[in-house]
DNA sequence: ACCCCGATCGTA
DNA sequence: ACGATCGGGGTT
């Protein structure tokens, strides 16, 4: 399988939070295909972690694009992200949603649940998803249908559809 | 040092 | 509808 780029996630988030669904996440012996994503992008977006500026936590936003951006939210659960767009433009994708097609194939709703299935945590933060050798976002000529829906669990920003859906 | 609350999930 | 659970980030 091929592996997207640095190129594909060096663009506008929407197209790349959109472009994602149908494309293959390989996280160790795990693949599965990405059904659901959410954009969050720059300092306009209330709703972004990085919204307030740099921090320890938000850096990874501001650096170059297709790194994975891991954090611990609610105190138990992981939430992945792939970093887009041009270094110090903080954006990035977040996974919600997996029709996993290795062992055991299930459908995965939510991000922490995906994280907690992959076995993805904080130590993944900073990974680059270009060279990593088990970690990776794969192409597929997939074609698919989806909906833009306002983003879930956050209290601003709630006008902004950029919640991207599959549809089965 | 302290306090509030969150890009969630499972159970009630 | 609500509690679990804890680090981040702003405030004192």
């Amino acid at each position: 399988m091929n592996r997207l780029d640095r190129a594909f996630f060096n663009r506008p988030t929407l197209k790349v939070a959109k472009e994602l669904l149908g494309k293959v996440l390989v996280f160790g012996e795990h693949q599965g295909i990405i059904t659901e994503t959410e954009a969050y992008i720059g300092l306009d977006d209330p709703a972004n972690h990085a919204a307030k500026g740099k921090t320890k936590r938000n850096e990874i936003m501001f650096g170059e694009a297709g790194f994975a951006y891991v954090y611990l939210i609610y105190g138990m659960y992981n939430c992945l992200n792939f970093v887009t767009e041009k270094k110090d433009f903080p954006a990035a994708v977040l996974i919600r949603g997996l029709k996993v097609i290795s062992n055991p194939p299930i459908i995965i709703d939510g991000p922490g649940k995906l994280c907690r299935f992959l076995g993805i945590t904080r130590e993944q933060n900073n990974t680059d998803i270009i060279t990593s050798e088990n970690f990776y976002v794969a192409d597929s000529k997939n074609t698919v249908q989806f909906e833009a829906m306002p983003r879930i669990g956050i209290s601003s920003g709630t006008d902004r559809l950029w919640r991207f859906i599959a549809k089965p």
